[in-house]
RNA sequence: GGGCGCUUAGCUCAGCGGUAGAGCGCCGCCCUUACAAGGCGGAGGACCCAGGUUCGAAACCUGGAGCGCCCACCA
């Protein structure tokens, strides 16, 4: 044999550290990910995803992980595919959330209270913090292997992005879409900060339901009231019954007395009561309740703020309840209360729901905070209906349209200023005279008056008010850039469930009403074509991944231990759509890990064996041997289906796909019945056979290598057949190499040699034994068996093989039936006669079965009218097999002189 | 109070009209010159329950149960 010219220095074991390290580097270098607008034309179209930006705060957390691989795996085949691919990366500067970690980090510093600093100072140590962490993220992400373009990286405070938050605010507010009013808002104790209905959690508490009895104050009577917090009827300015409850009507008019401040508050009537609920009336807080705020809005009532910022009870409640906790506050009203004898009915435990701060879980308060800005959403949720419903806009899975469309029905306006100092700040200015403007650049003077003692608005813009901008601020609007113009309405906008409405619903209602069709690709604004919507990863034992409970898993751990193909593979697995959780733990990493040494191995095996001449020449396979033709066959049934599932956004099942060729069929059947060819072949049996199992494998890696980059280019790389397989061609489909007939002969032999390891196992043969084997066999199936007879040798580790078409004495062997094949083991003496006895048996137990339910189906007259022609024929078939198996069975039990336990054919049981 | 999702092998999940699949785990045997992060063989399932549609249902329809989630101004 030849001297091979082939590497055999390959490290038996894959070692991703060393090959991830090396490669992302590379392709960075190489300006991989970078894109060009002016590269876009018809024959090499867009394809862009803007990254859901992860808050600079924090580092990077499995869910990352997944959510980057389920963009990164479509971004990355595009390319391939010749798109012009745009991954844009970047940050959020996350106000509540980053000012509260920076609050809590200046405390363990020594700053006891960070407001302290002053305006300007604060906002100077965030970002000094953002400077500190916000690279971490971007370390994880390359990590990871995530194609993005660095280049246009990109954070929500930015200048470029500061200014189009500017430019929205002020056409909306020129638009009357933004209005300043005062109005019940969410409050956080905690943060201070007024919050949007969004940014509530609700959550169900065991509080209690206390009626109280108020005195009419003429003495003649009283009317009872319900509360689950009590301590609000300090801040009751009235009691409202509905207009037609009969009870009550002869009351509305009169007043109950306070107990507290002894005013006189009036009985209203208001259709919002419900007349079934409680006494069916109401006690009226209109500065604590957003619907009292209303009834009052509606009745004249007062409105009575009885609460300070920090949650305590403020001066301007009577009773002398003032600077207490509203907790203290609400035992402590009850208590007097009930010495008063005021408390008619208690019921404890009462569950309902309370909101609570997304960012700190404290409850919060509906509080009259002064003037606050709102998002008048009405004429913007009309057109983001629309877009859903049409089509313009597609979800996957399509079942969320139907969350996103109700909760567009019900939205009410939002509020969208925050009492902080880290964001953007509200871009209006109010002069000395009351003049209010808005104003894109810092203004000098007041346009209205002239004068110059201006001020801003103190508060900043809800974070989300410059995410929703975020497809189109970071493609550079309002500019009309050409950036815009080659990649907006972007492809795939990828995110989970829980911000569907936070972020999703509003980023396509901004985009149709701020960007200008005429800016961008299609003349469409709206900001992407299709939503993929993944559940969230959870931990082992299913539960929410957070800090407290210390189960979060860090991607960078993971890649540590298993490499970053291997968390990838792990977490596209498990991202199933219908699934709105993935439970997850360091050791799914194992499999993509073990995937990739077994992929590193089987190149391992490919390139030693690779022959002398035309190593590095891969050419498309005129396909030879059954064998060959099997592959390309079967490869091409993985393409199409990792193909399909891609199109779908079905990566688990691309990836669970690629998995079962690459190992089920490449390695175990494909690779093991090529080594004769190629360990003993002639030369050109060797030099075609590795042609085809070269040119399978190289072609496999690029339909991998979305998922899995590393590993896959590190072995193309061998192959010398272009420069990067991050930008190779994505393999084109090969229809012609479909063959059933070669699958269905290949399976055939597989089930000979499995029936032939079954029976070494049943039997306890060692593998150092050798057995022989005839197999009765006729048409393209003995000659299938005759081309493979090498390979079925060595894979059932025969030492003899024989193939007749004709009727053999089946005396004094064991008979296997293999698809109605008869497969004959001489049994030689070696053999117990009472194990294949009760291997038999075993058999015929299933085999029973199997005769009863075909002879049943075939007895069905609606079977044989209604069912399908192929359906009833095969059924026939399988029929005739298993009565053939069964007489030879019998037979066998007979010879081998067992046959007195043997039991009844079927019909006589 | 509405709505959505899930319920399939010990665990985590695919399948979504033609007699049950994967990964991990488990039990045997095997260091067979790609891989012990491996090979070969195996065990293990009233496909939540009850009705219905159908020649045929894990799959489609109706009802129910359990779990999870979302929405909602029951004070």
């Amino acid at each position: 044999m030849a001297e091979r010219s082939f590497d055999t220095t390959i490290p038996k074991a894959y070692d991703a550290k060393s090959v991830e390290s090396r490669w992302y580097a590379e392709w960075v270098d190489r300006g991989y990910f970078r894109a060009d607008p002016t590269r876009v034309s018809k024959d090499r179209p867009p394809f862009c995803i803007v990254l859901p930006p992860p808050n600079v705060t924090g580092a990077l957390h499995i869910g990352h992980a997944l959510q980057q691989t389920l963009q990164d795996v479509p971004i990355r085949r595009r390319r391939m595919q010749g798109y012009e691919t745009l991954w844009l990366p970047g940050t959020d500067h996350a106000g509540i959330a980053t000012q509260v970690v920076v609050e809590r980090h200046l405390r363990s510093q020594g700053v006891e209270d960070p407001r302290s600093l002053g305006r300007e100072a604060f906002v100077d140590r965030v970002w000094e913090w953002k400077e500190q962490y916000g690279n971490r993220i971007v370390e994880q992400m390359q990590a990871l292997g995530n194609s993005c373009d660095w280049s246009r990286l990109r954070f929500t405070m930015d200048e470029q992005l500061s200014r189009a938050v500017r430019v929205a605010f002020v056409r909306m507010y020129e638009d009357d879409l933004i209005y300043r009013g005062e109005r019940i808002v969410n409050w956080c104790p905690t943060d201070q900060t007024a919050l949007s209905d969004s940014e509530l959690e609700h959550d169900e508490v065991e509080g209690e339901l206390v009626t109280f009895r108020y005195p009419l104050s003429d003495g003649s009577g009283h009317i009872d009231v319900a509360t689950t917090r009590v301590e609000t009827m300090l801040g009751d300015t009235g009691v409202a019954v509905h207009p037609d409850d009969e009870r009550y009507r002869h009351l509305v008019g009169k007043t109950v007395r306070h107990p507290f401040s002894g005013q006189d508050l009036p009985i209203v009537a208001d259709s919002a009561v419900d007349p079934g609920f409680g006494t069916g009336a109401v006690k009226v807080t209109p500065a604590h309740d957003a619907t009292d705020f209303e009834t009052a809005e509606r009745t004249g009532l007062p409105r009575l703020n009885i609460l300070n910022g920090d949650g305590t009870i403020s001066d301007a409640a009577p009773g002398g309840f003032a600077g207490l906790d509203r907790y203290e506050a609400r035992r402590r009203v009850y208590q007097v209360l009930r010495e008063r004898g005021l408390i008619v009915k208690e019921e404890r435990p009462y569950v309902h729901s309370v909101g609570r701060c997304y960012r700190c879980h404290s409850e919060i308060e509906p509080w009259l905070s002064g003037k606050q800005w709102f998002v008048a959403v009405s004429r913007l949720a009309g057109p983001a209906k629309e877009a859903a419903e049409s089509g313009r806009v597609r979800f996957f899975p399509l079942r969320w349209v139907g969350p996103y469309t109700a909760w567009l029905d019900n939205l009410r306006d939002w509020n969208i200023s925050r009492q902080l100092w880290w964001g953007h700040r509200i871009p209006v200015w109010y002069c000395e005279d009351g003049h209010e403007f808005a104003a894109v650049e810092d203004p000098d003077t007041c346009p209205e008056c002239g004068s110059g003692r201006i001020e801003q608005d103190p508060d900043v813009l809800d974070t989300w008010f410059s995410s929703q901008l975020w497809p189109f601020s970071t493609l550079g609007w309002p500019d009309e850039t050409d950036d815009l113009r080659a990649f907006y309405p972007t492809s795939v906008l990828v995110t989970g469930y829980e911000i569907l409405y936070l972020w999703v619903a509003r980023m396509i209602m901004s985009g149709l009403y701020l960007v200008s069709p005429g800016s961008t690709r299609t003349g469409d604004p709206i900001p992407y074509e299709h939503v993929v919507i993944h559940g969230l990863v959870r931990d082992e034992k299913n539960r929410k991944m957070s800090k407290s409970l210390g189960n979060v898993i860090d991607p960078l751990e993971v890649i540590e231990r298993f490499g970053a193909d291997a968390l990838r593979f792990a977490v596209v697995r498990l991202a199933s759509p219908e699934q709105q959780n993935y439970p997850m733990g360091l050791r799914d990493a194992d499999a993509g890990r073990n995937f990739a040494n077994k992929i590193w191995n089987a190149a391992r095996l490919v390139f030693e064996a690779a022959p002398e001449v035309g190593v590095r020449e891969i050419r498309a396979p005129k396909s030879a041997s059954l064998l060959q033709s099997w592959l390309l066959s079967r490869h091409e049934a993985c393409r199409a289906e990792v193909d399909q599932a891609m199109e779908e956004y079905r990566f688990d099942a691309a990836a669970i796909a690629l998995h079962r060729f690459l190992w089920s069929e490449y390695c175990d059947w494909g690779l093991e019945m090529a080594k004769p060819a190629l360990y003993e072949g002639t030369d050109d049996r060797r030099t075609s056979t590795w042609g085809v199992l070269a040119w399978v494998l190289e072609r496999t890696l690029r339909l991998l290598h979305p998922i899995m980059p590393f590993v896959t280019e590190e072995i193309w790389q061998r192959f010398e057949a272009g420069e990067s397989i991050v930008v190779a061609p994505w393999p084109e489909p090969h229809w012609e190499h479909r063959d059933e007939d070669a699958e269905r002969r290949v399976s055939f032999v597989e089930e000979v040699v499995s029936s032939l390891r079954r029976f070494r196992s049943d039997h306890d043969v060692s593998p150092s034994r050798s057995i022989s084997a005839r197999v009765i066999v006729e048409g393209d199936r003995r000659e299938a068996l005759e081309s493979l007879a090498g390979e079925v040798r060595r894979l059932a580790r025969l030492d003899a093989l024989d193939i007749t078409d004709e009727t053999l004495d089946s005396r004094g062997s064991a008979r296997l039936v293999v698809q109605g094949a008869e497969v004959l083991v001489p049994l030689a003496g070696v053999l117990d006669p009472a194990v294949e006895c009760e291997r038999i048996r075993r058999r015929l137990l299933d085999l029973d079965g199997d005769t009863v339910r075909a002879e049943q189906k075939l007895a069905n007259e609606g079977f044989l009218a209604k069912a399908p022609a192929e359906v009833v024929e095969a059924e026939r078939r399988k029929l005739e097999g298993l009565k053939e198996e069964r007489a030879g069975l019998d037979a066998q039990l007979v010879e081998l002189g067992c046959a007195d336990d043997a039991a009844g054919s079927p019909g006589e049981r």
